[in-house]
RNA sequence: GAGCUCAUAGCUCAGUUGGUUAGAGCGCUACAUUGACAUUGUAGAGGUCACUGGUUCGAGUCCAGUUGAGCUCACCA
């Protein structure tokens, strides 16, 4: 047996030096065969009966390394897949990068055009994507470095990046699949328009801000006085949008208005009659119970609209009161349509004033009211989101609500921790068409082509249209015409032009596990996948549309388990950002106290969804406990020189000891206890991996190793290992307590290598090895 | 407004289906050690388990309510 060299532990260059010996043999590959210790070919993998174990990597963003939250994940991630490899299971880790879409886009504006002085508008669409290609290229070495530094034992040789040409075929061939399937359509509808960015975002980009507002009261006449009223009053904080509306909602069951439901109210500037009806959405409480209705800009009144519609189908013709919208403002959140045109051209803001004057002037402004409102912004661009109508590409999801409810009744998909799950039936359950279509330049480009120049406009009557210009001729553009629209990857020949727009990110990444294992041929292995690890931020995101793609194409989740982690949080115990200062860059901390003091900080006590901080004071905790176990481990080394470990080196199991030694060896109390033990905390080890407490089971493989190991047994074998074994009781008092100490000392490095992978390998390779440094201590033998 | 999570030592947190005297790490105090390890050891101080009721032989744990914190969602236009 080796022996390890005296001092503390460095850590530094035994890291390093394991890193050099994981990386000189394929043992990351599914494909390693440890007990042949060759490389099987593909075939010979996945016909092997051994079971397999399989994980998809969520992709970094490939604009920047990978921050802390990416890191700490792959911790949870790589004691999976080690785990797994120790129990003899063929286990694939597949690494991935991910071009980030509209974040790729707007960093590399930010960081690498705008210190130049320059735009994308300076560079053709192809020159300016081909520079952020490029970009990514140069980053994804980077992140790759750091994935590998952490100790993410991954395929490399398997590494994906978003924008490879095979993923970018597949995606559009899902797009076009889906599109066949009716369940991709382009159709006007109410969407969430980021001024900024030019585009349509989806309710999960869009966030919430409060703002101080005011809350305007206006008189809206009615068409005929009845029981001595003659006007209602609408409260709103929106005024410029009264020239969309198309109606006046009142709460049915509001005993003030009930008497006017089905009568006429006359919108005041633009002078239209617009129905009063009624909806159980309108609060009888707020202003004065009395909604303005614009469909149009509002998706809530949209809803409404929808809903009032639905209710009339049952109706005589003559009895039916249909409600339409009227859109009023355009693309940049400035007046147009049906509308007086002093407003025309006017930005939302500016409109808003001139309204209100008009208003007060007409007599017509009741009052003002200071209010707090939670307006919606983009999370990307923070500007404020102006809903309006318009015409896009939607993904139907109605088909999917049911299945991927059903999956959680039913276990398929199992989401820890549990409470997650009521967060997902919640989105689930309320979840709208997706509008998929963003006005960029990097990403996928919609695989649409059009026969001539394709332009949406806002007509007269305020109504969204879209009009091709075929040889000279403007004609409303009919999706359903082949002549004129055509949705396939390739162009349909001269003249047809692909639509400007790409996909919506999550279009791409929600393909992801299934585009992982196609491009590797290893659906039919390993779909579903065992484990899905993600922050719980992106449970109702990426999570959520991975398990709708995962269905529609196979009808099964992508993966059977979902462990959600909690968020990193800084030094302050707030959230880990840069711009707050409370951040700890990883190659500091590497530098300090190890990956594997890291890794021990990441999993030491935390449980799923619980955020945690990774601090100084933490690190050094585990720097200190790693220095524990080299300690330890070089005493017992020192201590057992003389013993032939080959004879105990394949026991397997406590009791597996006792059988052997049964009535050749004594094993005193002390003895007895410490393997005693060993047993329980074993147990516990493989229970924690099922039901993924990892929290739990590092913080007791810590206390057991230093407080009952080195503390109290270590201590109490001293004299017995130390004597000059002179007469027969104390030479097999001595050998007990060696054989005891080598096969803790082993049992120890198993349970903590998936967790503290490089230190545990050092030791191994001397202690079990002999040096030699052949094969990965996971392979060595089966737990 | 709704839902979720949480409230345990100075700080960060464990405490699995209720069961002796409530635990760990860091920090603090005293002492020790040339030892495998000062990145150490031994001992110690420090808690009305947020509050109030209830169930029970027994509650940090279960139930109801109150207060406070955080997160998420949302139809107060």
């Amino acid at each position: 047996m080796k022996q390890l060299p005296q001092g503390q532990y460095n850590f530094k260059d035994t890291e390093n030096k394991i890193l050099k010996f994981w990386y000189s043999g394929p043992f990351f590959k599914p494909e390693f065969n440890p007990k042949t210790r060759k490389v099987d070919n593909f075939e010979e993998y996945t016909r092997d009966s051994t079971p397999k174990w399989t994980l998809v990597c969520p992709p970094p963003n490939a604009y920047d390394r990978p921050h802390m939250g990416n890191l700490s994940g792959y911790q949870y991630m790589d004691a999976m897949g080690r785990f797994q490899r120790m129990l003899g299971n063929r286990v694939l880790l597949i690494p991935g990068k991910d071009h980030a879409g509209i974040e790729g886009e707007v960093s590399y504006i930010k960081y690498f055009l705008e210190p130049q002085g320059k735009s994308k508008f300076d560079f053709t669409r192809e020159e300016f994507f081909n520079q952020v290609y490029q970009n990514q290229q140069h980053f994804i070495q980077l992140i790759r470095d750091d994935e590998q530094r952490v100790g993410l034992s991954a395929d490399f040789d398997r590494d994906l990046y978003t924008m490879d040409p095979k993923v970018i075929n597949e995606v559009l061939s899902t797009f076009v699949q889906m599109y066949k399937d009716g369940l991709i359509y382009r159709g006007v509808r109410i969407v969430n328009w980021d001024t900024k960015s030019q585009s349509a975002i989806s309710d999960s980009q869009c966030e919430r801000k409060k703002v101080q507002g005011k809350l305007y009261y206006i008189k809206y006449p009615l068409v005929s006085n009845s029981l001595g009223i003659d006007h209602l009053v609408i409260a709103t904080t929106r005024p410029e949008t009264m020239l969309g509306d198309t109606g006046v909602v009142v709460n049915p069951t509001d005993d003030r208005y009930k008497s006017l439901v089905g009568r006429k109210a006359i919108l005041p500037i633009v002078n239209r009659e617009i129905p009063i009806i009624t909806s159980g959405r309108v609060e009888k409480d707020f202003g004065t119970g009395v909604l303005k209705l614009t469909p149009a800009h509002s998706s809530e009144d949209y809803e409404i609209m929808l809903e009032w519609n639905k209710s009339q189908e049952d109706l005589l013709n003559a009895d039916k009161v249909i409600i339409d919208y009227v859109n009023i403002i355009d693309h940049n959140a400035r007046l147009c349509g049906p509308i007086p045109d002093k407003y025309k051209g006017l930005t939302t803001k500016e409109a808003r004033e001139v309204i209100v004057e008009d208003l007060r002037h007409l007599g017509l402004l009741v009052k003002e009211e200071e209010i707090t409102q939670n307006i919606l912004v983009s999370e990307r661009t923070g500007a404020v989101i102006e809903p309006l109508m318009a015409s896009q590409w939607f993904i139907s999801v109605s088909r999917f609500k049911q299945r991927m409810l059903d999956i959680i009744k039913t276990g398929e998909l199992r989401i820890y921790p549990k409470y997650a799950a009521n967060k997902y039936i919640s989105w689930v359950t309320n979840l709208r068409d997706w509008a998929i279509s963003r006005n960029l330049w990097w990403g996928y480009r919609l695989p649409v082509w059009y026969r001539g120049v394709v332009e949406e406009f806002i007509d007269d009557s305020g109504k969204v249209r879209v009009r091709i210009n075929i040889a000279g001729d403007w004609e409303d553009l009919d999706p359903n015409n082949p002549d004129q629209m055509r949705v396939q990857i390739e162009s349909p020949g001269d003249g047809w032009i692909q639509d400007e727009n790409i996909l919506d990110t999550w279009f791409s990444s929600g393909q992801w596990p299934l585009i992982c294992l196609s491009t590797h041929g290893l659906m039919d292995v390993a779909y579903p996948t065992d484990v899905l690890v993600s922050g719980y931020d992106l449970l109702i995101k990426w999570d959520l549309f991975m398990i709708l793609f995962g269905i529609y194409k196979t009808n099964k989740p992508p993966f059977k388990n979902l462990y959600l982690t909690g968020l990193v949080k800084g030094t302050d115990g707030q959230k880990m950002s840069k711009s707050r200062g409370n951040f700890v860059p990883i190659d500091k901390i590497i530098e300090n106290y190890g990956v594997d003091a890291f890794r021990m900080n990441c999993y030491y006590q935390n449980r799923a969804g619980r955020d945690y901080a990774i601090t100084e004071a933490t690190l050094k905790t585990f720097r200190n406990f790693n220095n524990k176990i080299w300690n330890a481990s070089k005493f017992v080394m020192m201590n057992i020189g003389d013993l032939d470990i080959s004879s105990i080196n394949s026991i397997k199991s406590v009791t597996e000891l006792r059988n052997r030694f049964e009535g050749t060896i004594e094993f005193s109390q002390e003895d007895l206890d410490m393997l005693d033990h060993l047993d329980k905390l074993d147990h516990e080890f493989h229970s924690s991996f099922d039901n993924f407490r990892f929290g739990k089971i590092t913080e007791k493989l810590y206390a057991s190793f230093w407080h009952t190991f080195c503390d109290v047994y270590l201590e109490s074998v001293k004299s017995r290992v130390k004597v000059n074994a002179e007469n027969a009781s104390d030479h097999e008092s001595r050998k007990a307590a060696q054989i005891v100490l080598f096969y803790s000392l082993k049992s120890y490095l198993k349970m903590l290598h998936p967790f503290i992978p490089f230190i545990t390998e050092e030791i191994w390779q001397n202690l079990v090895e002999d040096g030699k440094y052949e094969i990965p201590m996971m392979y060595s033998e089966h737990l």
